[in-house]
Order: C-alpha cells, then structure tokens, then sequence
DNA sequence: ATTTGCATCTTGACACTGTAAAGATTATGC
DNA sequence: GCATAATCTTTACAGTGTCAAGATGCAAAT
C-alpha cells in the first residue's frame, strides 16, 4: 500500500537522527522512542537495525569518534607541508584540533568521553592493534618525536609521556567546553618533556 | 499503629542505601524505587528528603567525596611528619593517596567523575571559594611548592602547572580503576615541572 | 491534656521508557 | 512466481521518575 513502508536507508537515518537530537537536547533527552520518531518510524522500528539502545548509542558515537579523527589527522598532515619543523610541531597541531574541534561541538565532548571509557584506551602494551583510533595517531606522532630527538625512552616511560600530553590536552578541551568556563589559557605552555 | 512508621533517620539511610547499591550493581542500575526497597519504605518516600532524583545523587556523590577529601588530607598531614622534604612530598603523597582510594573502591572512581564535572572545578581565576574541596588541597599544596622552590609563577602558568598535575594523576587512576587494566607505571616519573 | 500544625510516609495514578512477541508489508533469490 | 528473509507496525508488559491526595505520628501551643 504506502510506498514508504520501507525507510529505504533507516540504519543512518537514525545515526544521524540521535546525533542531532544529543547536540540539540543532550544526552539524557535521548530515547529510542524519540529518534524513531524523529525518523518517523514506530517505535520498535530500530530493533531491525540495533540489538539494543546501547548498539545505537556505540554506532552513533563509532561516526562522532571518525568526524573527530579525521580532524586530528588533517592537522597532522597540515603541519607537515608548513615548516620543516617535524614531530613536535604535529603534536601542537593535534592539540589545537583536538581543543577546536570539541569547542564547535560542545555536546560531542560529553557525548564521546562522558562515561569515561576513553582512558580504557590509554595502554601501550603489547602493541593494541584495536586502540582508540585518535590515540593511536599520537602514539605514531609521538615515537617520531622521540626517534627524532635522539631519545631512548623505556615502554613504561612512554607510556607516561602519552598520558601526559593527551590528558592534559583533554583536560583543557574540557575546561574550554563544559560548564561555560572560558580559559585564557596558552596550552602550547606544556612541554612535552 | 505500626512503631516504624517513622523512619528515623530516613535520609541518611537512603544515601548510604544508595552507595551501597551502586557499589554492588553499577550506577545504571540505581533507581529511586531501589532505594526505597532497600530502605523498606515506599517508593515515593524519598520525595519528602529530595526534590529530585538528582538531588539524591548529589547528596551521596557529597558523602563519597567527603571520604576522598578525608584521606587526601590524612595524606598530606602524614607526608608532613616524616621528612622535612616539604610540600614536593606532599604533593607525591596525594598522588598516591589519589590512586589508592579509586584503586580500593573502583565504583567510586566513575560515579564521581562520570559526568566529567571534575574538570569544571580546574580554574584558578578570582580565587574561587567553592573549588572541589580535593582540587583547593591541591593548590594549596602546590603554592606551598612554588614558593619553597623559589618560583614566581604568572597565574597562568599556575593553572597550566596545577592541570598538569591533576589531570596526569586522575589520567592514572582511570587508568587502574576501570577497564580491568593493570598498570605498571611507576607514577611518581612525573616531574612537577 | 487536647488540639493544631507540620514533617513524614503510603497509596494510587500518569506519562514515559526499553524491550519482546506476533503479525503485516516489501524486497530478494531461485 | 514463489518462498524466504528483511524490514516495519501493533500490541503488550514491566520499570522508571514524579505528582497529588490522604494517612500517620510527633511537637509545640493552647
């Protein structure tokens, strides 16, 4: 009878549907009942598609995370036309994405990092193949730094080194994000040593 | 008729009530109507000690961090003993103190930084009096450093420093609480500057 | 001591949520 | 063209937060 009966492409349509809803509404306004209605499709509509609210959300946040790394490696291939100044400079240039990317999307932050789970991704030992794709990214930038400046640095030092730059750059794009808090603050301050 | 239909002391023993439960299911599986069970009262008694769900939540993350707050200080005062090293060790104490406390109650760590608030109390400006009560330790402590080490820093660069301190440790406590990961890191590499 | 007022607790109701089961509708492979 | 699978709708159910109206007990005022 209607010829609309199948959505044609529901799968995206609800992707993109629950990302608009969390930056217009936040998280917590978000219901499976909404985005099927915002699809315009019954409510159990996306049981097709998604196991469960949780799959929803993890596809969801699986298209944010690529928005973000996709950024990140932008910058970092930017900053390698620019000067010939190598690694060093790739790491600022991937803080001032990660911070400018959050600070147009405010809720992303929240969205992506609210529970937590980024820091799961911060370990370096036995070469994680499945590691959070942006980490990733500076873990490559970053032994280019070492190799580059002479360094010889243990795993458990590295491993340090890392958390330090990508926490505190995290830390920062909170601050400049949440609860309206406006910084001054000049984050290429922190060394990377 | 019944002797109980007071409870007594209702309030405090829905907060607990509440800890208890999310200490042994998770925060996900904590519901207004639980703690009413748990309390062995009816499900809309809460309304008469709590406006909101929320405001129940709060209280509790009140009574947990109050816990916190409580062994950094020990910590610090027990760091003030020992050697006359100074406010440096101090500040390594808290560290320590920090990861002990997420590492023996790993619940605690994601329901008070769950919702990333943390990061909103991380600034210096106008002399906030209502900082997080463990984060205005901190800066106390690290002022008492900056002035034994002879340093003037700008404001800016206090904030910079403090950032970089909090944010490398809670990155580390994360990092042992959640997920199951080990970590071997000896955390005290991080220099203060 | 009785009454009055107030804090506390119960009961019942409502709208909303996630999820499952059963059936309708369309596309796809043979 | 038909069977089969994928997709979508309808209906239903147990939980949820919250509100309103009433029951209960305590404490102060008369």
């Amino acid at each position: 009878m209607s010829d609309t009966y199948h959505h044609g492409n529901l799968r995206q349509a609800l992707i993109e549907a629950g990302i608009r809803i969390i930056n217009e509404q936040g998280e917590e306004a978000l219901s499976l009942r909404k985005v099927a209605a915002a699809c315009e499709v019954s409510h159990a509509a996306p049981y097709a598609h998604f196991k469960d609210k949780e799959e929803l959300l993890a596809a969801m946040k699986s298209s944010v995370t690529e928005q973000f790394t996709a950024k990140l490696e932008q910058a970092v291939e930017g900053a390698d036309g620019a000067s010939a100044a190598g690694a060093e400079q790739k790491i600022l240039a991937m803080g001032r994405a990660y911070i400018s990317f959050f600070s147009h999307n405010p809720d992303y932050f929240t969205f992506l990092f609210g529970k937590q789970k980024l820091v799961a991704h911060l370990r370096m030992d036995e070469d994680h193949e499945e590691d959070y794709p942006p980490f990733k990214l500076l873990k490559t930038v970053f032994r280019q730094y070492l190799k580059e400046s002479g360094r010889a640095l243990s795993p458990a030092e590295q491993e340090v080194g890392l958390i330090k730059i990508w926490s505190s750059v995290h830390g920062m794009a909170a601050l400049a994000c949440m609860a309206g808090v406006e910084t001054t603050i000049d984050w290429e301050q922190i060394k990377l040593q």
